[in-house]
DNA sequence: TGTCGAATGTCCGGAAACGGCCAGTTTCCG
DNA sequence: CGGAAACTGGCCGTTTCCGGACATTCGACA
């Protein structure tokens, strides 16, 4: 995933699963990425700023929701970067209601490509915008939770806060 | 070559050896292409803006050059895209006086790399900012113009109107 | 039940090909 | 002989291409 190394503000904040960077656009949020995840992009030259008004709103909805307030998010998302293959997979992951889980085959299935089991699974991994868009909510069909790209922990820890057990 | 496709200003103009189009970022001008030349950049989504003072000028010192009343550019230029090589390559370019002829083995004997003869010649055609930077003043050892990215007859003139004769 | 193979988009690493060259040698004429 | 053209091999950064590996699933076998 490339993003444009200019123009992008950036906040850091706590979390109960550990350090959460954030990033924005001018279209919207960008990023949300747990500490030291997989598939980190190059944050060289992005520019810290905690008055961005998406992040400050991003901040606050997820320390509301982390405290078990908050089950819907209401942000302008910035989902432009990733292919085509990807931006499709990542809105259907904003379909998936809290609280419930599917599967990659569903998933594949409700953008019309059911074969395209495996490229779902790598897709919902590059997830660039953790929690707000649940790729957590996505499991094995056996009800394995196959992967995270934070840690399996992390998905545990989520997926029993919203109240559903694999 | 990859260029931001957002916020680059472009703009047309008219010369002796056909259109030109020129492409500036907030660092300076990035690009100077001839008409139908080779090795063109993708420009869509790029934004016309005659008035852009770095366009603006570079127009003018271009008209000026090809009337034969200019023989040095005085413009902030951007050659940021390309690799540390490209780069290297593109900044001795513009150490080559008007008037002049260099080979490509002096070329890369200047940036410390005199084996590196056929990569110069693949960085030397991949210059962005034609005429201004002036790789149609390489040309090979044994006095052949070689290759140009605009075509051979525009290397001609272009040296023609320097009084350099090959 | 357990194992195996096939289908799919993307990324990544390594391998190979490709030049806007140049020098040294050979070939081919007059 | 003498000179010019043709051929050869090595040089090196970039681009292109190919082969796996993946956050899967299902059916066919044993």
């Amino acid at each position: 995933m490339k993003f444009n190394t200019t123009s992008l503000s950036t906040h850091v904040i706590g979390s109960p699963l550990g350090a959460i960077t954030l990033a924005a656009t001018d279209r919207g949020l960008a990023g949300v990425w747990f500490d030291a995840q997989q598939h980190l992009p190059d944050m060289t030259g992005w520019r810290p700023d905690p008055c961005h008004p998406v992040l400050c709103n991003a901040a606050e909805q997820l320390t509301a929701y982390f405290a078990g307030q908050r089950s819907d998010f209401d942000l302008p998302l910035d989902l432009s970067h990733g292919t085509a293959f990807q931006q499709a997979i990542w809105q259907a992951l904003l379909a998936i209601p809290h609280g419930t889980t599917t599967s990659y085959g569903v998933l594949g299935a409700r953008i019309g490509n059911p074969a395209a089991v495996r490229a779902v699974g790598a897709a919902v991994g590059r997830n660039p915008i953790s929690v707000i868009v649940p790729c957590h909510r996505v499991i094995g069909m056996n009800g394995a939770l196959t992967g995270y790209a934070g840690g399996l922990y992390r998905k545990t820890a989520l997926l029993t806060l919203e109240g559903a057990r694999p």
